[in-house]
DNA sequence: TCTGCTACCACTTTTGAATCGT
DNA sequence: AACGATTCAAAAGTGGTAGCAG
């Protein structure tokens, strides 16, 4: 996990992350911003990062209404939140990965959590445009429950099981390559694939902690700032992508997803034809349909370009074998985002599954310093409610989405989305 | 008895240091 | 001496499964 403490290193250890203070700023009326806190937000400890940054001196023109409450368990799902105001003007995120996401979307994602972290599995790859190419922005990641409810497995279908546990702290994923240019974040797809999630509530790795059998969604955070712990902060927007909900779990429920995890994650290859679980493999999966993700790009065996660096990588990653082979760093082939689904659509858009174009520079972690332009913003932060681009699922859904607790994923036009955020500062730096 | 969690397994990919050639 | 390519071993990541606890 990622260790801010090498980019503020004056911190010391054990800080943690918070919103801004919305008070402070003297237009900002403390009413108001007392309506935008979280409503399941208890005592948020705010402090150093997110409080260092500073509120513009403008405030917000039409604060939104406060999100509605989350409806009660079995009651018709709020529709979907309308785009909210927009700190970053002009800028727009967009799912790279998002067949894939729709594949096991339309199965009923489920994500293994452990006490010592795993990955997630698809990871969130996505593409910016609209930055302010010489600005420097933080990209943060972070996931939070979709509703109330606990959830089980019927043997067909996730259903409801009971209220859910207790809101566990918010944690935060801060990109590696943080803080960069705009430049930098839109050369090439920003992959959050080294995200880990835990079930331990006292993980001392910053992992993401989320309780089993309960759904979550991620959130990309994009933050206009020079530094990681700022003082000065040009925006702030927010994204999250309707395919990416997932059920985590400590061991997969429904078998459909588990060869969809086989077939598509590189480091599973062991379990598919002639691994040593292979019986499974063949037992589960008609040999038609098998072949089908064997020929797909879906089936990383398949997938064209070679691994991915720290930016880029993430879903698919293994080289072709039959390909002229590629320097270890080189970056994959961007493709459109393809229409339609299943693996048919890969078939037809074999490349929509791999990065950026191979002639793109790879990741550069020590770009030049670009000076913040320290441009004043709206006081205000933005979700937006990113619907699913052209093309559907081919399967039938596992099981009928479940209410969405709005004010979760929305939240407000504080600066930033994760109240009680908690930076790790103790885990073990990837780079 | 059932459900959920953990530890361990074999396998694959990734990573980075060491080595070699230009 | 510097740089890039290659090699290789260790680390990390994967789902399956047996066993345990509540």
């Amino acid at each position: 996990m990622y260790h801010p403490r090498e980019l503020c290193p004056s911190l010391g250890t054990g800080y943690r992350l918070g919103p801004p203070q919305p008070v402070t700023e003297p237009s900002f009326p403390p009413a108001l911003a007392e309506g935008y806190r979280y409503p399941d937000l208890d005592t948020p400890k705010l402090d150093c990062f997110l409080s260092g940054i500073e509120a513009a001196p403008r405030t917000l023109a039409a604060p939104p209404p406060l999100p509605p409450l989350p409806p009660a368990l079995g009651a018709e799902p709020s529709p979907p939140a309308p785009e909210a105001l927009h700190s970053l003007p002009g800028v727009s995120l967009s799912l790279e990965n998002q067949e894939l996401w729709k594949e096991f979307n339309s199965v009923g994602t489920e994500m293994i959590i452990t006490k010592a972290g795993r990955r997630m599995f698809p990871a969130c790859r996505v593409s910016v445009t609209g930055l302010d190419p010489e600005a420097r922005y933080l990209f943060l990641l972070d996931v939070v429950p979709v509703d109330g409810a606990r959830y089980r497995w019927q043997g067909r279908r996730w259903e409801p099981s009971g209220k859910a546990e207790p809101r566990l702290p918010d944690r935060v994923y801060i990109h590696p390559d943080s803080p960069a240019t705009g430049a930098h974040w839109m050369r090439q797809p920003v992959s959050f694939h080294r995200v880990k999630l835990t079930n331990s509530t006292l993980d001392p790795h910053g992992h993401l902690i989320l309780h089993s059998m309960h759904k979550y969604q991620p959130r990309v955070h994009l933050v206009r700032a020079a530094q990681l712990c700022s003082q000065h902060w040009g925006g702030v927007a927010s994204f999250r992508f309707p395919e990416t909900m997932f059920i985590s779990v400590t061991a997969y429920q429904n078998p459909r997803i588990t060869q969809l995890k086989i077939a598509a994650n590189p480091f599973a290859k062991g379990f598919r034809e002639n691994g040593r679980n292979c019986k499974r493999w063949a037992l589960f999966i008609p040999s038609f349909i098998q072949q089908m993700f064997i020929n797909s790009p879906l089936c990383a065996h398949n997938a064209p370009g070679g691994p991915c660096d720290s930016t880029l990588g993430g879903d698919v990653r293994e080289p072709d074998p039959e390909q002229a082979p590629a320097p270890r760093e080189a970056a994959p082939a961007l493709a459109p985002l393809c229409g339609g689904s299943s693996a048919e659509a890969y078939l037809l858009h074999p490349a929509a599954f791999h990065g950026a174009p191979s002639h793109l520079p790879t990741r550069n972690p020590s770009f030049p310093q670009a000076p913040d332009s320290g441009r004043p913003a709206p006081y205000s932060a933005a979700f937006l409610e990113l619907q699913p681009g052209p093309g559907s699922s081919g399967c039938p859904a596992a099981a009928p989405p479940a209410p969405f607790a709005s004010h979760f994923l929305q939240g407000g036009p504080l600066p930033l989305p994760y109240p009680g955020a908690y930076l790790d500062m103790g885990s073990k730096p990837m780079y």
